[in-house]
RNA sequence: GCGCGAUUAGCUCAGUGGCAGAGCGUUCCCUUGACAUGGGAAAGGCCACAGGUUCAAUCCCUGUAUCGCGCACCA
């Protein structure tokens, strides 16, 4: 016979269908019935959170593998009898969303300042809900289980909500305040960032060497009249309050307290000492720049220096800078400014340097620093609690090490500025102000802001799996945390498990400027979802970074091939048995009794799965899922088909034997597409749906392999 | 500057204080009734380098080199 199963697996005849099939089950939500009884798990939840994608793009295949890992984990639980809930969801992305829909109106000759903030914003939400579900689409087609009647965006009704009540309960507690600050300005997107919101890139730059006269003109030894900073950024020189030295650098002691002459314009500008200054760089002497360096602002604020905001928000000199400069570029500034002083032959040498420069992480722009008004969140308490929490073991990170890059950022953390200049995202709730609040800030209430019911809070929150990216440790999880202990008073998830980046087969990152990104549709596409699956957990041993193979999907196409091959071997010899082995009720059975064994075959592979039901429950227990699947395909493939599938077929020319040892393969077979579903669900899903059929049971969905009782012996 | 990770077969990577492993690739044999997307066999490694601990080190320790990644500085 072979009329029931096709002779290879050809995943675009099953795929879709399968997953339709879940989706109409209701399997997807933690509520549906399940068909056996005797569930010790049946009172608990398992709860993940999914982190949200961005409404800007489509999935990549950190996406794919990260979804990957949890419908493991949420499949598993499932399957164990818990109420497993994931949490779809989709994030608004402030600057990246605005940024993408500026581009599109920039087609048409247009800027946001054109149409308006309100057009603007209706162009967002048009934009939302022409490309904000496709990566949800995407999330289907590789087969995650998210239960999707509780899906979620982070500008919902009921989610705005939850982010204003959040900024109220900081600000009635005086955490949120307004204030002047220098802080990180992007030109190109007109806002505020954070920090974390920066990329450097190594830059050759030029250091000028600029000698500023003393004002009283000559050294006590009577020889220079100079003193000499470096800088890569001339231009500035315009809002300088101050000529920095360290205090033990015995070089300028004499200086300290005297004045120099600014050059380019008539200020007098004091010599001051300040730990913070570097000997070792340059002359070791520093120009001050309050208004435009964080670290000249605070050097400046300590000794009540004053500030000359000479840049403005567009990158253009301001009046400050003088009559000369008012107007020009950053650029055309610095010509000019070096020009004038090779004049007045006050550059003393130029030296070429390499350093990095901070660029805007979502358009890539560099960033300045300058003076502006702006909502700060305090952080001091907020990062003790998150920083305890860890320490204290309540959340813990997978593996352990990148609790460092947690623990060292919060441990030095300044105020977070929250406002940002752009118009998609939560607007500041408060009268008369036209900012909107750091995505981020929307995002760190995830866990409980897509909780809208309070029934459903209290049963999911806190969650238990937390599976994420490295790169977003500090922007989401460090901010989720204090959040959820701030707002719930529980950690939002107890684990946090730090996956692998997928880097291309050359060990470069997966760009699309660079053009090194794959995009994961065209492999689903040509191998199925579950082959895509198979070969990103296939290679994602340990957490090392992933240098993508195509051998791998390759492979998992070939072994699932082989799944589907062994199953059609086992139900043609099955086919005609009286056994209730066949019978899929009898195998989700709970009693449903291990058969004997009769020869040292039936012995070696029952003894084996035994062994590799509990490893691999193991295994995803541990987060080692990789090795869970390589010790699946292991004893598939060797054990179960080399191995007794080739026994098998000389029991069954001996009539004694032949019924014992369809029950085994009945058995065998049944028990690994359980332990291979969280891996491979479609296939497994469609051959146990074939056993289904021979037992005539195919109609009844509680037969379902996707809620069958999880293998415990 | 500080830190983290890596270095094992041609490639991509596992692994262990006691004969060195997988997938893919290569070579040879097998068109046997689940599967040629298969089966059987084989070749291929000074486990980066140098010291140390040990009866024994690829594994533990120290150092070096190379690659990758964070963080800080980035005047």
């Amino acid at each position: 016979m072979s009329k029931e199963l096709d002779k290879a697996y050809e995943p675009k005849k099953v795929e879709s269908r399968i997953y339709e099939m879940w989706e109409k089950s209701g399997f997807f939500q933690p509520e549906a019935d399940r068909s056996w009884a005797d569930n010790p798990n049946k009172k608990k939840t398992y709860t993940i959170v999914i982190p949200p994608p961005n409404i800007t793009g489509s999935l990549h295949m950190g996406h794919v593998l990260n979804a990957t890992i949890q419908d493991i984990l949420i499949r598993k639980k499932r399957m164990e009898g818990y109420q497993a809930l994931w949490v779809p969801g989709t994030d608004h992305a402030g600057i990246a969303t605005q940024n993408a829909v500026e581009k599109d109106l920039k087609k048409q000759g247009l800027s946001r300042y054109d149409i308006g903030r309100e057009e603007f914003l209706n162009r967002v939400w048009q934009w939302k809900e022409k490309y904000g579900n496709q990566i949800l689409e995407q999330l289907k087609k590789i087969g995650a289980s998210c239960d999707w009647s509780r899906l979620r965006f982070t500008m919902d009704n009921a989610y705005q909500l939850e982010v204003e009540k959040a900024f109220f309960h900081y600000y009635k507690k005086g955490w949120i305040y307004r204030g002047e600050k220098v802080v990180n300005w992007c030109s190109r997107c007109q806002t505020s960032l954070s920090d974390l919101e920066l990329e450097y890139k190594k830059e050759t730059a030029k250091l000028y060497f600029i000698k500023y006269p003393l004002e009283n003109g000559s050294l006590p030894s009577g020889e220079a009249c100079f003193i000499t900073v470096a800088t890569t950024r001339p231009e500035t020189m315009l809002g300088d309050s101050a000529v920095a030295i360290h205090p033990s650098d015995v070089r300028y002691k004499n200086l300290i307290g005297q004045c120099a002459i600014l050059p380019l314009t008539d200020r007098k500008i004091p010599i001051i000492s300040d730990r913070r200054v570097e000997a070792e760089f340059g002359t070791g002497a520093v120009k001050v720049t309050p208004a435009h360096s964080i670290i000249d602002s605070e050097i400046g604020q300590g000794h009540n220096l004053e500030f000359f905001k000479i840049i403005g928000e567009h990158g253009k000199m301001l009046p400050l800078a003088g009559k000369a400069y008012t107007g020009l570029s950053i650029a055309d500034c610095r010509t000019k400014v070096v020009e004038d002083l090779e004049k007045q032959n006050l550059i003393e040498k130029i030296e070429d340097y390499e350093h990095n420069i901070a660029h805007c992480y979502r358009c890539g722009s560099v960033v300045e620093n300058l003076p502006s008004l702006q909502w700060f969140l305090k952080m001091d308490e907020l990062a003790k609690m998150a920083i305890k929490a860890v320490k204290s073991g309540k959340v813990k990170f997978h593996p352990s090490r990148w609790e460092k890059i947690y623990l060292d950022w919060l441990k030095n953390i300044k105020d977070w500025c929250i406002s940002r200049q752009i118009w998609w995202g939560h607007k500041i709730p408060i009268e008369g102000v036209e900012d909107v609040l750091d995505t981020w800030f929307s995002s760190a209430l995830w866990p409980f802001a897509i909780f809208e019911n309070k029934k459903d809070l209290k049963k999911f929150y806190p969650t238990n799996t937390l599976v994420t990216a490295r790169d977003i440790i500090n922007f989401w999880v460090a901010r989720m945390v204090f959040s959820g202990l701030e707002f719930m008073k529980k950690a939002p998830f107890h684990d946090v498990l730090i996956h692998a980046t997928i880097l291309t087969s050359e060990g470069k990152r997966m760009s699309k400027s660079l053009g090194t990104g794959l995009d994961p549709m065209n492999f689903i596409e040509q191998y199925g979802a579950d082959a895509t699956r198979f070969a990103l957990i296939w290679q994602t041993m340990g957490t090392q970074d992933v240098h993508w193979s195509v051998d791998a999907l390759v492979a998992g196409k070939k072994f699932l091939n082989k799944i589907w091959n062994a199953s059609r071997f086992v139900l043609q010899q099955t086919e005609n048995s009286k056994s209730e082995y066949r019978n899929p009720k009898q195998i989700q059975n709970s009693k449903f009794k291990i058969p004997k064994p009769k020869t040292q075959a039936d012995k070696e592979i029952l003894k084996k799965l035994k062994e590799i039901t509990k490893n691999t429950s193991k295994n995803i227990d541990n987060f080692e899922f990789s090795q869970a699947l390589h010790d699946l395909y292991d004893f598939f493939w060797h054990d179960f088909c080399d191995c007794y599938l080739e026994s098998s077929k000389a029991q069954m020319a001996n009539a004694d034997l032949k019924e014992n040892t369809q029950k085994i393969l009945i058995y065998v077979l049944s028990n690994s597409l359980k332990l291979l579903h969280p891996f491979i669900p479609h296939v497994t899903e469609e051959i146990w749906s074939k056993m289904s059929f021979f037992a005539k049971a195919l109609k009844d969905k509680s037969t379902m392999l996707i809620i069958e009782k999880w293998p415990t012996q």
